[in-house]
DNA sequence: TTGCCTTTGAAGAAT
DNA sequence: ATTCTTCAAAGGCAA
């Protein structure tokens, strides 16, 4: 499959994919020939476009869309909220970077329990958000405060939920359950209803990442930061961290098998069939993956240049997040992990050891649009199966 | 319960 | 330099 792999080096993205034709006739392989071409060049003036602007932190900032007018507002709310935040001596940041839903925390020393024994909120579990979740109609904070006072399941679990949490869909690049209450770091006893350890997980952070950003990924206690999972983070409910004393090799190897993965950041394909599935899945009444991929390679190769473009730029800024996020990351880390974290599940189960994989820890932000603020909601879900 | 199927693209390893 | 391999997502289905 011919592939032109003239990066720039500059912002590790491969600037100058060409779309490839499989099973065509000659002639249509020449038709084509013109047609990649021109594709390169739309994909070049992207690139360059992108990357002369790169540079500055502003240009970062979400350009003027028609697809994200609605959003734009959400930003002005958001900005506002800010403002006024930062005015009252709040400390939060906004994320120049629009594809994620960054939360800028600087105390999160009760981020997972934002509520007081009340039921009331604490001053720093309200934070905000970038526009890219979607707005809520919540009736007022009040509402809010009721409903999310803590409950308990019937394994005594505690649970602060917002019943609107579930109509939260943030506009992921990586996969939305992320943030659902399927992610969440895992240190949790279900017994004390506080963090079984004073550092519930610690996920790579990158430490030069992304300037003014992190991920908080620990959730209380010694370490400095809370926690909110990457979407390309995929926990798994064990203990971790690099302050820990390290373990035999073996066990330490066994350990290495269950530390959460970074994902490999979508390719433009995958971000077009992530897309595209819902209205497959419609059309065609089918849900066989394998039959409705089939289904999007063929629409896939019927796009235009441009509609193609569209998703080879998002990939592009995929990556580079990606690449900012964990500089150090490689797609080689996740070799062979499939098969290893598979093979040590089985594992488990032969040992009829209960696949109980400790605690997720959720959170979501409500918008409330009575005084244009993002109030935070925990969920905690005990895990006994994958 | 697990792994396969099926697609394209990116990236790293191997040749 | 080219080719091969793996993994990203998804969910039905066979073993």
């Amino acid at each position: 499959m011919p592939q032109l792999n003239g990066g720039d080096g500059d912002d590790l993205g491969a600037n100058d994919e060409l779309i490839a034709f499989k099973d065509e006739g000659e002639q249509e392989e020449k038709r084509n020939v013109s047609a990649e071409r021109d594709l390169d060049d739309v994909k070049s003036s992207l690139v360059n476009e992108s990357e002369s602007s790169s540079d500055s932190e502003a240009d970062r900032r979400p350009k003027p869309d028609p697809d994200l007018e609605s959003r734009a507002r959400h930003s002005q709310l958001f900005e506002e909220a800010l403002r006024r935040q930062q005015d009252g001596g709040g400390l939060f940041q906004p994320s120049p970077y629009v594809g994620y839903p960054f939360f800028m925390i600087p105390d999160l020393g009760n981020l997972c329990s934002p509520y007081l024994t009340n039921g009331a909120l604490t001053t720093s579990a309200r934070t905000y958000l970038p526009f890219q979740w979607p707005l809520l109609d919540v009736p007022g904070r009040s509402a809010i405060r009721d409903s999310a006072t803590p409950t308990h399941l019937s394994n005594n679990m505690p649970v602060v939920q917002h019943p609107h949490m579930t109509h939260l869909h943030p506009l992921l690049s990586y996969s939305p359950e992320a943030f659902s209450p399927q992610r969440a770091s895992p240190g949790f006893s279900p017994d004390t209803g506080m963090s079984r350890t004073p550092h519930a997980a610690c996920y790579p952070v990158s430490p030069g990442g992304m300037p003014g950003v992190q991920w908080f990924l620990s959730t209380s206690g010694a370490h400095p930061q809370s926690s909110i999972p990457h979407p390309a983070i995929v926990p798994t409910g064990q203990d971790e961290c690099d302050l820990c004393p390290s373990l035999p090799d073996a066990q330490q190897e066994k350990e290495d098998e269950k530390k959460p993965h970074i994902k490999k950041p979508l390719n433009a394909f995958m971000l077009y069939m992530r897309e595209e599935r819902p209205k497959v899945v419609a059309q065609c009444k089918v849900k066989e993956s394998a039959t409705i991929n089939q289904i999007l390679g063929q629409r896939w190769h019927s796009l235009s240049k441009e509609e193609q473009a569209k998703y080879y730029e998002l990939a592009r800024k995929e990556r580079l997040l990606h690449s900012k996020l964990y500089p150090g990351w490689s797609a080689r880390d996740n070799y062979g992990k499939k098969k290893k974290r598979k093979r040590a599940k089985s594992e488990t189960l032969l040992e009829g050891k209960t696949p109980f994989r400790g605690t997720r820890e959720s959170t979501c932000l409500i918008h409330d649009r009575v005084d244009h603020t993002f109030i935070h909601c925990c969920v905690l879900t005990k895990l006994t199966s994958r």
